[in-house]
DNA sequence: TTCCAGGAGAGAG
DNA sequence: CTCTCTCATGGA
């Protein structure tokens, strides 16, 4: 990948960006911060508004900041450095599967700020999408930094900080429901040092899904959704409503509990079933058609 | 009106 | 260990 400024200061261009797709990366359900304005997206990222455009391999960024963020961060944060295609070569192991992949190719996990991610997995349990983005719009609003750039205004992630200093009812003002308190304590847990963010980002997958469970409202799947979506570790299986529908109803073709799911997902997809789990999901939320499902996923099996 | 949503915690058995 | 009930909220 060549790498140029171009125009100004605030423009960056990343050419020959291969095996992505920017539309299937951003819309599907692992960020819930960015925009779609004709066919640029825009969201917030390290305090500054990105505005993304894909035209054909190519990626055009621009930045409300005067010195906008570096080309090696937004690799990280868009996965690029991974060799997507072998991955999927090791997921792609079924029909069902394949399908999937190949729908949405170019469909990669990113590695969000973890602050964002932890708060905003937080609030996702037992919500739907579009209240988990309204949500987290309004506590931006109300707690974040305002941002405007080429007329599109948002804001910065609250600061656990602030959030802590906020207090419960100003949280639960923003429509959160009961999860209020969870949100509120987890900022303070941040605020006051008792769990350090850096530190979690140097565990491996086991201590840092450990270490984030023992905040109140985060359990297995939210802990895996922070892992995945956040610290860029591919091992990790979050098990919501639909990936426990999928593995129910086409793989394992009856009643199934977290843990057997987890242990068949391992085994039948490898080390990347993180990246196995986000095409399902997507694929089935598109299109859920499963009694062809279950039968592709057991005929023309490649292992 | 009831059901559902990228669930988790508490309690019972 | 597993099962069940409850927790706000808004849209279908």
């Amino acid at each position: 990948m060549k790498i140029d400024n171009v125009a100004n200061q605030r423009q960056i261009c990343i050419q020959h960006v291969t095996d992505f797709n920017l539309k299937f990366t951003l819309e599907s359900g692992q960020s819930f911060r960015w925009n779609r304005v004709d066919d640029a997206y825009f969201g917030v990222v390290e305090a500054q508004i990105l505005k993304i455009q894909q035209r054909g391999d190519t990626l055009i960024i621009d930045s409300s900041k005067g010195k906008p963020i570096a080309t090696e961060h937004l690799h990280h944060y868009l996965d690029l450095h991974r060799d997507l295609g072998s991955i999927l070569a090791a997921v792609n192991v079924d029909a069902y599967i394949e399908q999937a992949i190949n729908r949405f190719w170019g469909m990669r996990l990113l590695n969000q700020e973890l602050w964002e991610t932890i708060a905003s997995f937080i609030l996702s349990q037992n919500n739907n999408m579009a209240r988990i983005r309204s949500i987290i719009q309004l506590l931006s609003e109300r707690f974040g930094q305002r941002l405007a750039f080429d007329g599109y205004v948002d804001y910065t992630f609250p600061l656990p900080q602030t959030l802590a200093d906020a207090g419960v009812d100003e949280i639960f003002a923003c429509g959160t429901g009961y999860r209020a308190r969870y949100l509120w304590n987890a900022a303070s847990t941040v605020a006051n040092g008792k769990l350090e963010l850096e530190a979690l980002k140097r565990m491996d997958y086991p201590e840092a899904k450990q270490e984030l469970i023992k905040l109140e409202g985060i359990g297995e799947k939210v802990a895996d959704c922070i892992c995945l979506f956040s610290l860029g570790h591919l091992t990790a299986l979050p098990i919501d409503v639909w990936i426990k529908r999928i593995f129910e109803r086409v793989y394992l073709r009856k009643r199934a509990t977290s843990r057997e799911i987890q242990e068949f997902a391992k085994n039948y997809f490898g080390e990347f079933v993180g990246y196995a789990q986000q095409y399902l999901f997507h694929y089935a939320q598109n299109q859920p058609d499963w009694a062809d499902a279950e039968h592709l996923a057991l005929r023309d099996k490649k292992r």
